[in-house]
DNA sequence: GTCTATAGTTAGATAGAC
DNA sequence: GTCTATCTAACTATAGAC
């Protein structure tokens, strides 16, 4: 998260780990194996954690939308076995996306994983968007594919602005966004 | 742009510009300064004529809007001095400034050139969303900084799905964002 | 499983001829 | 202004002792 993973060096990662290069490569058959592993445990695991808790909430689609804003400032989290280090030093789920992001056209091996993730939102979407328009929250003249879109495009505009402008203050930049979103889908 | 500017090399560019390292470095003192210049002349140069680009349209503020969606696919613009080799291999914007934002991190040298386009991009919609208020193309009772907050959102959150998910295709993206920005803003 | 030591390569950068 | 030749430092990765 420091230095980004292209500028990360293993003598890097020997010093913060405490375990030498001998030793980590003893794990990892190369350095690209150890940010696959990153992949695979923290992006991953967090985007369940993150619609686990949306599901788990029983309120309101905005409300829902309103957690998955927030869930960019949750720390990184992984299954019990291995949240140890995660626990001592905290990684910001969105500075980890940001970081992931910035590697994508270099290491084309990690997009089958990011590819999956989008389909795996597309269908979390459509049953949020869907449960919402039976509850009568929102129009039901609404394209349920055109919302989807919709959201996934201000949610992640949310989350690189708050990265890449960070004059603008998050909490009106959230309220902005909600309030007009929810003005473009509310029932009239 | 193939390789992103921390894994090319100085060799890289020999090879590709058919100048040798000690020509290069006969015009820049070090690999930072050809980010800088990149920069400079490049985000910046193009940024401006985006600007001029919806200034002359004479459209409304959707129209305005979809020019500046689109405006990702144009190629990277300069002066004129320096244009022949844009012309010759040109560049797209939306990739550029990925490319831009995936070394945000490890070359804070280049963010206040980044903050200069973030200030001078607020004014610049500002002026937009004001002149369409008074011309009664949108509702008079929203709140600018809110709506500039939200078009900003949308613009970048496009930008960056275009990138990462590509198997969106970009012009139902387009439409869809295009079509609820507008619900969202419509006089009723 | 962890270490030391180091191989082999490539990086950014420079000196000096022309 | 461009080149050749080369330096030093840093990189990934491995061999082999313990």
């Amino acid at each position: 998260m420091k230095y980004g993973f292209d500028n990360v060096s293993i003598k890097h990662i020997q010093e913060e780990s405490g375990f030498t290069a001998g030793s980590i490569y003893y794990y990892f058959k190369d350095k690209d194996e150890i940010l696959q592993y990153m992949v695979n445990k923290y992006l991953i695991a967090s985007f369940h954690k993150m619609k686990e808790k949306v599901l788990d909430s029983n309120g309101s689609l905005m409300e829902k939308i309103e957690i998955i804003f927030n869930f960019g400032d949750s720390p990184i989290i992984t299954e019990v076995e291995s949240q140890d280090i995660l626990d001592k030093f905290p990684i910001n789920y969105r500075e980890f996306w940001v970081m992931y992001t910035s590697i994508y056209h270099h290491h084309p091996e990690i997009r089958p994983d990011f590819c999956k993730l989008c389909d795996e939102s597309h269908d979390f979407y459509y049953g949020l968007v869907q449960e919402a328009i039976n509850k009568k929250e929102i129009r039901d003249d609404i394209d349920i594919e055109e919302l989807i879109m919709f959201i996934k495009t201000i949610l992640k505009g949310y989350l690189v602005l708050i990265v890449f402008q960070s004059n603008l203050p998050s909490e009106y930049l959230l309220k902005a966004n909600m309030k007009l979103l929810y003005e473009a889908i509310k029932r009239r």
